[in-house]
DNA sequence: GCTAGTAGTTGCACATGACAACTATGGCTG
DNA sequence: CAGCCATAGTTGTCATGTGCAACTACTAGC
């Protein structure tokens, strides 16, 4: 087993590679960071989230997530609202402008995918989002569960 | 087909992002950057790389491949040599310092995808990799096709 | 041998992201 | 209800990563 292990770590690690270049390389196309469209998508998705949750959608500190909802309000992308129960709570959600460049993206990212899709056998393409989901949710779970850093000798 | 594009595109977002954390995360535990544990792996792997090859491997401008080496040569990780053949290439290979990190970073990961890959049943780990591996081929089939930059008119 | 091309380096600007210190608000306890 | 602690978010600061453009050094072809 730990001949698929390594196996796997160096196809993920590859993938990855790979998939943070074209997303790199492709964020200029809509005048938005590859975090922003993250954090677009999560809120878009969502409806509305506050700034705590934005970060943990997007696994970075409140801070960062701080800052990157301000450069989507700053495109009006987004609006901030104070929640109405909770004075200390922002509410992020998408304006109309958010949402039409959030749909184009996808549209766009599914064009892309589907094309992809096609290199595959038909059985295994159903078979691919359902693993790349379950590794996600697996990673997920181990990330939550050590909590903080790795090394710390506490 | 697009409704599998979606899903797979929200997944393997969520599933990058999930990595990169934890490859964040991690990272302080060998004193060394996520790029140059790349780096240093593709030179391991390789037994010996030049700047560019290592810029085609890690997809990352020359100019950026270069300072990468830099770092892992400051840490005694990797040596410069020149090319006997011609002067302009420098080639990166290995210390044995370099090498036992490697290998204990990948001996570590390979640990933890071991015991990741035990969330899943027999019959799904094998096919997990093959997955993997054949995702990222095309993404690099179709990143190397499409050259450089997505949206440029010229 | 001059010219064009290639490998790599360096200067520079900018994006990303963490940590810590701070403000402001909410909630609990005596 | 006053004081204290917890929580949500913001801001300052710093380190790192990255690309682009300009540069040097070398090679190769005419």
């Amino acid at each position: 087993m730990l001949v698929d292990a390594r196996a796997l770590a160096d196809a993920l690690s590859e993938l990855i590679r790979v998939v943070q270049f074209r997303d790199r390389d492709r964020a200029c196309c809509y005048d938005i960071s590859v975090s922003q469209c993250y954090a677009l998508k999560g809120v878009v998705d969502a409806g509305a989230l506050t700034i705590n949750d934005l970060a943990a959608h997007l696994y970075l500190d409140k801070s960062t997530a701080s800052r990157v909802a301000n450069a989507l309000v700053d495109k009006a992308l987004l609006v901030r609202q104070a929640d109405e129960a909770d004075g200390r709570v922002v509410r992020l959600t998408a304006t109309a402008a958010g949402t039409a460049v959030c749909t184009r993206i996808e549209s766009d990212l599914a064009g892309e995918y589907a094309e992809l899709l096609g290199d595959f056998e038909p059985e295994v393409r159903a078979a691919i989002t359902r693993v790349v989901t379950r590794l996600g949710r697996s990673f997920a779970a181990r990330v939550d569960a050590s909590g903080g850093s790795c090394c710390v000798v506490g």
